[in-house]
DNA sequence: ACCTGAACACCGTTCAAGT
DNA sequence: ACCTGAACACCGTTCAAGT
């Protein structure tokens, strides 16, 4: 009887007595497509997190079988790489003059940020080693507006790479830390307590300071100061 | 029968002699502390990486009984916690002379990111709630130095951030890229089939590029020539 | 071609019980 | 104070079998 839990979960539970299928739509049971599949998992990941995300409750969203999702996946790894990248589709703006390459890569960071932002799990999903179409993407527009910027081609990878990390470390940062401003609080409080141990950071209140995205911006100017004095 | 497979391994495997690793010390069974645990864990992250820790194989390779360990330590996220804090000790070169700020901080990050590189597991770990006394430390450390090289105490909050950043994203990416040499070739191989998708990108070769210590020294540069003019 | 349940080998954690 | 096994409610994945 472990399909109680299960069951119990999934939305809209009228008492699943005897229900060869497990709720689903109360009409029209859709295909179970590879974009279903995505979907559902983004779905599942925004609600319950990382962890949240099992194949088994994945499947019983979607209205299938607990195994039908093999089918068309190889495994959850899979599973994960293909929400990952699908959160990171850039819809670039039309953008018709290439006039400012120093706004216009703030502008796509801050866009990949904000798209990560979106969803918290996606921060610490993202140093993987597939890189799917739209994270490629980025990187190309990216290395192609600072190339055209005049970095040198010597410098090219670099620039991308400490800036693919200013992003990384600040998404991963401001998302683990988000999501627990009390132990924060209470971070500050132990510093405070452990009064002069912590003296510089304490008095900064690094761990206090929650303007992320003035930090965000502010260390990104930094950076670019120094790629392209 | 679950408990079968669990069963087999934890009755100290007398017949499957040529175990290199389950097997504990034959003698003198030592007294389970926070320490010991705290040590396998490390031990078993190194060996088996992030997936390989469970509570259960962590207590039978410390020879004790699967749940003894709740009795020192609330859950598996504080064991995480710990192995990670206490891969991150710094032990500061005496270092008489405050001269050179700015090759102290090099040498500040570099130390950092080679203790994480170390133990690989702790890259995708770091970024997490519990900032344990010895990142901290480091914390503290980085910021003293900055605020004694006249770094505004404005600005104090974004530097350290902004250094953190370069550290994690450059670590992280890098331990997670390293565990897949073949998916990177491959990635590229895919890079050069698209023809044309991703010219920048892949006729600078960035995801073969494995220059990590380079590129993490450059962008560290730029980045501290940004933070000091 | 697509989906399924049963089965296998695991998990983390609780708890009453042992010493 | 410290440790234990059994039990509970889960996991990912394989596989033979269904349609």
């Amino acid at each position: 009887m472990t399909t109680k839990g299960g069951g119990a979960r999934s939305k809209r539970s009228k008492r699943n007595g005897a229900s060869p299928q497990s709720v689903r739509e109360p009409r029209g049971e859709p295909p179970l497509s590879l974009e279903r599949i995505v979907a559902g998992a983004v779905e599942l990941l925004d609600a319950e997190g990382l962890e949240g995300l099992s194949m088994r409750r994945l499947a019983d969203r979607l209205g299938a079988g607990a195994m039908s999702l093999y089918w068309h996946v190889a495994n959850k790894e899979q599973v994960f790489d293909l929400a990952l990248d699908s959160v990171l589709e850039y819809r670039a703006s039309p953008h018709v003059e290439p006039r400012d390459w120093r706004g216009d890569v703030v502008h796509m960071l801050e866009d990949w940020r904000a798209s990560m932002l979106r969803h918290p799990w996606s921060a610490s999903l993202l140093p993987r080693r597939a890189l799917g179409p739209n994270i490629l993407a980025r990187l190309e527009l990216l290395g192609k507006t600072l190339s055209s910027a005049g970095v040198a081609q010597a410098d090219l990878n670099v620039a991308i790479w400490s800036l693919w990390n200013h992003v990384m470390g600040a998404t991963v940062t401001r998302a683990s830390f988000d999501l627990s401003k009390d132990d924060q609080a209470a971070a500050q409080q132990r510093l405070a307590g452990l009064s002069g141990r912590y003296p510089t950071i304490e008095s900064s209140r690094l761990l206090l300071d929650d303007d992320w995205d003035g930090a965000f911006r502010k260390g990104l100017d930094f950076l670019l100061d120094g790629l392209c004095p």
